[in-house]
DNA sequence: CATGAATGAGGCTTCATTCAT
DNA sequence: AATGAATGAAGCCTCATTCAT
């Protein structure tokens, strides 16, 4: 009735992630979303089959459009200090915008649903690409070679990513889990120049 | 029909632990841990007052005879090489028994359950000083002091090994993550000895 | 199986309406409103939202359109011997069709509920309206004023009112309750004249 | 084991009061009564065969209690003046000892529970009679005869009084209700000035 | 006399999903 | 393209009651 037309696909995908962003997973039901965006929830099965393909497309929306930035970042970054620099700044406003919850949400509900899983894990992979590209970038010329590869060190960084989100989620009292984020990364840079310095 | 067998209390627990392990938290409701259990689900009422009370029971349960026996192995060794060693088989151990998968449910399962979280994270907190003090063990008269404090070492070590739980049980095929394991794992000594030889 | 007759909120109230007077509310349960009605209890959610909420609504429903005729017959009523003739009459047709049954069951709830006192007890003011003005028809040039107030004999009457349902509902044996409410008939006349007389 | 021995089924009797007095009729189950009283729900079975019984019991006892003291009240009376005193000051009693609530439980109860009703009707006879014969007392010499009996009058006492506890109980907002009572009491000596001026 | 264990029925409610329109 | 009605399965939990000890 003369709702701002545009794309209903849009305005479902949006719910959608409010919803989770707001709600959680388990708060997250058709009728939910549907209360939230203002249609009715026979839509979603026609615009996406049901409620977990919906959810995985409005995750796949969030990476994509996150992914992009970080790519950029990581293009643009001259130093490793550059670069953790403005991976951090982008990782705070996704805190504060509420995508790392829809994450933490999506990754947490894939554990106890086995359908989700693969296709979550399916949206991790090119993090995972660009973590390794990262890691390539930042350890040019450290004496890593032969002891751990790019790869698993992107793997590493991407996994301990996750534990963080959760823990960030669970524990009530943040304040160790920050300290603990910002030794991480005051020894970065104290471990690159140690391992410079290892150089023969 | 009513045989006492005196040890229903350990059979509930027993049949929630077995129905978590191999159905997950999704699968986990009252009807399937009495199908698994071969009892009335009133039971769970009857001995716990609810199905997450059982649960965080079970958890608890589980968590405190592995606690046990990691408590042992740190006091035990006498390297870090051992030390690790240690862990390790433990650790091995507790994936093949599926410990691990009931701890990664119910850690995942509290992200969507508000109600769980604090209990959840309570039961974590024992791992936490036994890691802490592990830390202190292993990294004493290395040049960290000022750097990095074990605490703050003990919540890195849990956090990656939570986000390594969630990666194990979501990626279907676990060779690269096995290796990444593989790879931390080689490269401990590495740093020790590296910043050991930094030490002036 | 889906035929959309249009009424099936209609349909529901009047299931609702049927359970109460029939079974009443501890027989009145979703199931057994569902089965009456011979549709799916769920639709009790689908449309009000809970059991009490349906039970609410059909009690205010059954309360509206009683209150309609009841209002009727006050407005009309010339003289009081008129009055107590058609609230007779009216009352007799409530008590051959359920009304009263349903009333008193619902009363009789919300003594055990307390969430439903209130909306029960909001449905009482407008028969204590209805009936402060009946008394002040029927009072009039009385020397009642500094004695009690329309307000508390409306009160009274309501309350006696409430007291006799509850008995006529208890009491196997009506015929006493019934004789006690047509004497309460023959002594209103006698009493108004009484009162009349006394007036200077 | 050590516990004040002396009469379980005494134990039990004041256990149920209670419980139907802090929580009401919905908030007495064997278990709640077994809790307050602190002992197995399984004697409730053993001592009076089933939960409503020992309701009904518990009843029994209070009424009796109470009506001995209400006969009292009326055997001593040598006035109307003094009998509505005296019936009045044991009134309070009862509402601030919660015998009152009590009894307003287990009559509203009895409305949604057919077999608990003839029961509760039964307990309701004795003090019929009571109240028959206070009116008798009160109405001596009164120029009522042919045209209510005292049968009558006692009844529609009983019927008032049952209404107003079912009022107190279920109106938040008590001050009308009391205002109403009041004016009641206050009505009473005029109408019997009225009627005894009235007799030739 | 008293207990604790155990049961089975039934309570309300929420959910994803489908279907006719 | 979109709606609202309707369903059936499953969810957790509480209850009175019985039984062996």
């Amino acid at each position: 009735m003369g709702r701002p037309r545009g794309d209903t696909r849009e305005r479902i995908l949006a719910a959608a992630f409010e919803t989770l962003r707001t709600r959680g997973y388990a708060g997250t039901s058709t009728r939910s979303v549907a209360a939230t965006g203002g249609f009715n929830p026979a839509l979603i099965f026609y615009y996406f089959g049901g409620l977990d393909d919906l959810l995985v497309a409005a995750l796949a929306a969030s990476s994509e459009s996150r992914l992009a930035r970080y790519r950029e970042a990581v293009a643009a970054a001259a130093s490793l200090e550059e670069l953790l620099g403005l991976l951090r700044s982008i990782y705070e406003e996704d805190v504060s915008s509420g995508h790392i919850r829809v994450v933490t949400e999506m990754v947490a509900a894939s554990v106890a649903n086995d359908a989700l899983a693969p296709r979550v894990v399916e949206l991790m992979e090119p993090w995972l690409e660009l973590a390794e590209e990262g890691v390539r970038k930042a350890t040019e010329g450290l004496p890593l070679e032969g002891v751990v590869s790019p790869r698993e060190l992107a793997l590493a960084a991407v996994t301990f990513y996750l534990g963080a989100n959760l823990m960030t989620r669970l524990v009530e009292e943040r304040a160790e889990i920050a300290s603990m984020l910002e030794s991480a990364r005051r020894v970065a840079p104290v471990l690159d120049a140690l391992l410079r310095g290892a150089a023969p």
